[in-house]
DNA sequence: ACGTCAGATGATGTGCACAACAGGCGGGTG
DNA sequence: CACCCGCCTGTTGTGCACATCATCTGACGT
């Protein structure tokens, strides 16, 4: 598991930025997880009641999600879950298709032993997959894959909009999955040869394959994904 | 002017989300525009009072500066404009730079004459800046320069992203002319310069053209800047 | 039978008082 | 004289009560 731009456990006591980090990663992945499904409505007070916080900081929670696009909050109704309209999925597998070549083209930090051992290990997972597929295993390995890759960029704005953009769309996929519109067995036996091709491609140090790579494998998805 | 993302007058009244990202642009100017400038304190009852609304809602507003990175808020101590460090900014700079070549490839809508002939505006002011030089009218006409050329991609995440790096770093410029660094003419002779170039470029249907020339003129505004 | 409207209900938005915290000041002490 | 500790002040963070709004319900009138 990666770790993710939330803060680690620190020596001193929690501060409010800490729990404010964790408590937006906490309910960010329920939503990519689609344990809260689009159109589910967010209760703030069981929220607050369940975080053991009140509903002002809470508040502060739900309103960052409704500037990353994942819900949505009228007043008098409730806050909900977005869904995503097919033109706009478009725009943002477009944008994130350019946006793979840069995060291996820009600033880049040469990936060490140490780094290369991690893509080993998600590789490993990948495998395991094969053994017992696992649809929500599949998007949190994805999700790793995902923030591990994005480690090969120095560029902190660039990082930051990759996240935003990855987190806006991720649970479409899942969601196309649990439908069963989409072949799990086969999207992991593609994922894991993909796997094996970028680690390949990060021995070898040659990075622009790896944006390549990963560029096509976005255009394949979407692609697979809309069929 | 441009209207920005700013919703105008409505028929009904102003709803809560009106009121919030009024507030919120009207703040994001006063920084770019460096009537806050870097470190200044922000005081939350002062504003809130200035707005006429509780601390409530501003601190919403606030919250948002802070993701966007142009103020920190700390526990006991203040609220205050960001400072931008070196490395950051290269880094933004890096990253606009590519997108402004997305911005003219990805989703573009041609031109129509009616965009043309506000871009010919555009150029007026350029041309009017050479007899009344100003920083500050040099920086609004920059700003909305900026988005209208946005406007020529439709791809709505591509639009925020480049809105948010751009108001990440857009004070920076107008902070070196005041500090007698950079000299406020040549800029305005240059600038008059691109905004021909690039309204021929328009009137041409040439749009990659647009985007490399906006390109070049990222990397050497840049390198005059650090100059 | 059907449309209408007042009231109930539950949600988000707001105002306010207090808690938590950092920094500055000043007196006490070795 | 230097250092330390406690108080004071100003700021952000939190909890709570209320305002505002949208939706549903059901009684009423036609």
């Amino acid at each position: 598991m990666v770790d993710d731009d939330v803060t680690e456990t620190r020596d001193g006591p929690l501060t409010a930025r800490d729990r404010f980090d964790r408590i937006h990663a906490d309910i960010r992945n329920r939503i990519c997880l689609l344990e809260y499904p689009p159109g589910e409505k967010l209760s703030e007070v069981e929220l607050a009641e369940e975080f053991g916080i009140s509903r002002t900081p809470l508040r502060r929670v739900l309103a960052r999600l409704e500037d990353e696009g994942l819900v949505t909050s009228v007043h008098g109704v409730g806050t909900m879950v977005t869904d995503i309209e097919m033109e706009e999925l478009a725009q943002v597998y477009r944008l994130r298709k350019e946006l793979v070549l840069l995060q291996t083209s820009l600033d880049v930090a040469p990936p060490d032993a140490v780094y290369l051992a991690r893509v080993e290990a998600l590789l490993a997972r990948a495998e395991a997959l094969k053994t017992a597929p696992s649809a929500k295993a599949f998007s949190t390995l994805d999700r790793d894959m995902f923030l591990t890759l994005l480690e090969l960029t120095a560029n902190t704005p660039l990082r930051t909009m990759s996240k935003r953009l990855y987190f806006r769309t991720a649970r479409i996929w899942l969601q196309q999955v649990t439908a069963s519109k989409i072949d799990l067995m086969q999207e992991i036996e593609v994922y894991a040869r993909e796997v094996r091709d970028i680690l390949e491609a990060l021995k070898l140090g040659d990075l622009d394959a790896v944006g390549h790579m990963r560029r096509s494998h976005i255009s394949l998805s979407f692609a697979r994904m809309i069929k």
